[in-house]
DNA sequence: TTTTGAGTTGTTCGA
DNA sequence: GTCGAACAACTCAAA
């Protein structure tokens, strides 16, 4: 009779390398299940957006034949997790059973669940860190309180020891046999009928190899004038590792230690140290967004500071759509939107920019603005989308000041310095020179005309006016702030 | 307990 | 064109 299996339960760790469950079911000399359930039901689990479920379907399918080119196959299961993993343990026979843990306080009571309705009977419960270098239960103030500040977060984390060393991919695992799958072809996470998803894989390489390459990459070239380009949106100048990391392709112990790596090989040849450092808070910034979403479990449907619950927001669907579309007619803004619509993904200055627009320009609910990223970016992920956009509102716990409302037009002429940005993702405005093409509607009609630009015909003219809407945002927000004085 | 220094990413205005 | 101040006060985190 063969030893009864262990199952491995995949979730946001689609990877065989610094995989710790994976290594601790391979060590274990039980044949090994490796799951991975896609759940849909469970009360208070976020069902995936729209390009998120295309970016899972490659993750999967990457993960499935990486494994299978070490013996074992992916068996996929639907439904509630805690019902579909007790089923496959049952069906099993298995005896044991090992994730890495995830953070998002719905998935942290699945999980715990899970633990404990197995462990009732008898099976062998192991979980791990893989998912974030510092977990959020394991970081307090010295009052014993979670950080609500980035930057002591930053220097708290900063020293403490370093992060562990990635551990590299098991080399032969023996599966079980019997174990049914469904196919992922069933679950319609990739669109058919339009497939318009086509234009999202010309960007990105789906999958733990595509992640590898990615990070080897970056750690090699922009990596080192990131600190100065990275804000630039018409160089390629960041990592675009956010997805891998979402899906866990790549595990932030790997992304670290490559990062410091390559400061150590370089060392004395360039000043990189900025650019790494800089790199290293970015991915601190991925922690204190878990950490927060720890601390606010409706991070993404409730003000951190509840004096904004009182705030009128604008109901104005034209406007929001508008800005969906890339049709604001401030071409930074609708650049951004557009890079986003066609590659599932948005520089970071631009969606600083477009979510201020949205917030500030237009006074629509930041809720509004996070659900359209959480549909539409192959990175969204439940805790830096939400808290993201509470920053830029101004309701988050370490949040921006109300009165920093950004202007399209300086941001463009800041950080698309020639306009090649704004060129690639809104081609009506592709000839307009580089003085003109951040403020069409402010150019003379003869550059205009020109370049072929017909404002309100293959171009908008802006939906707001800059200064009308700032004053009327300052007003706005200057209302919440006396609500909160007199809660006090 | 009290004090102190500080806080991702900006804009506008007037000198 | 450049520069500093104003735009708000509040509360966090540590000493």
């Amino acid at each position: 009779m063969p030893a009864a299996p262990a199952i491995v339960w995949f979730r946001d760790d689609l990877r065989v390398a610094d995989n710790p469950a994976l290594t601790a079911a391979a060590k274990s000399g039980q044949p090994v299940i490796a799951a991975f359930v896609l759940d849909e039901e469970t009360t208070g689990l976020r069902r995936l957006g729209s390009a998120s479920r295309w970016w899972l379907a490659g993750a999967l399918r990457a993960l499935d034949q990486s494994l299978q080119e070490r013996g074992i196959a992916l068996t996929l299961r639907r439904g509630p997790a805690e019902r579909a993993i007790a089923e496959l343990a049952r069906e099993s026979s298995a005896t044991a059973i090992f994730w890495n843990r995830r953070y998002e306080p719905a998935a942290t009571r699945v999980d715990q669940a899970v633990a404990s309705d197995l462990t009732a009977r008898g099976m062998d419960v192991q979980t791990f860190q893989a998912s974030l270098l510092f977990e959020p239960s394991g970081i307090r103030t010295r009052s014993g309180s979670p950080f609500t500040v980035f930057t002591p977060f930053l220097r708290h984390v900063l020293a403490r020891d370093e992060p562990r060393r990635p551990l590299p991919p098991p080399e032969r695992i023996t599966g079980a046999s019997g174990v049914a799958s469904e196919r992922l072809e069933g679950w319609g996470l990739e669109p058919r009928t339009p497939d318009w998803a086509a234009k999202l894989a010309e960007h990105w390489t789906r999958g733990e190899a595509g992640a590898r390459e990615r990070l080897a990459d970056f750690a090699d070239g922009a990596l080192a004038d990131y600190a100065d380009r990275r804000d630039r949106p018409d160089l390629p100048g960041t990592s675009r590792l956010s997805p891998h990391l979402r899906f866990g392709e790549v595990s932030p112990f790997q992304v670290w230690h490559a990062i410091m790596h390559a400061r150590e090989a370089a060392h004395g040849t360039r000043a990189i140290g900025a650019g790494t450092d800089k790199f290293i808070s970015e991915l601190v910034w991925r922690e204190f967004c878990h950490h927060l979403l720890a601390s606010h479990p409706d991070l993404a449907g409730r003000n951190v500071q509840p004096r904004f619950d009182a705030f009128r927001w604008r109901d104005d669907p034209a406007a929001l759509t508008a800005w969906q579309r890339g049709e604001t007619g401030y071409p930074i803004v609708d650049a951004g939107m557009r890079e986003l619509w066609a590659t599932g993904w948005m520089h970071n200055r631009v969606r600083m920019v477009a979510a201020s627009f949205l917030v500030k320009h237009l006074l629509i609910d930041w809720r509004a603005g996070e659900r359209w990223f959480w549909d539409t970016l192959v990175d969204a992920d439940a805790a830096s989308n939400p808290a993201n956009w509470q920053w830029v509102a101004g309701s988050g716990a370490d949040a921006a000041p109300y009165f920093r409302i950004f202007n399209p037009l300086l941001q463009g002429e800041k950080f698309d310095p020639a306009g090649d940005y704004v060129r690639r993702w809104v081609p009506a405005l592709a000839q307009l020179p580089a003085g003109a093409i951040h403020a069409p509607s402010d150019a003379p009609p003869a550059i205009l005309a020109a370049a072929g630009v017909k404002l309100g015909e293959n171009y908008p003219a802006p939906i707001v006016d800059h200064k009308a809407a700032r004053t009327r945002a300052l007003a706005a927000f200057d209302r919440v702030k006396a609500a909160g004085q007199q809660q006090d």
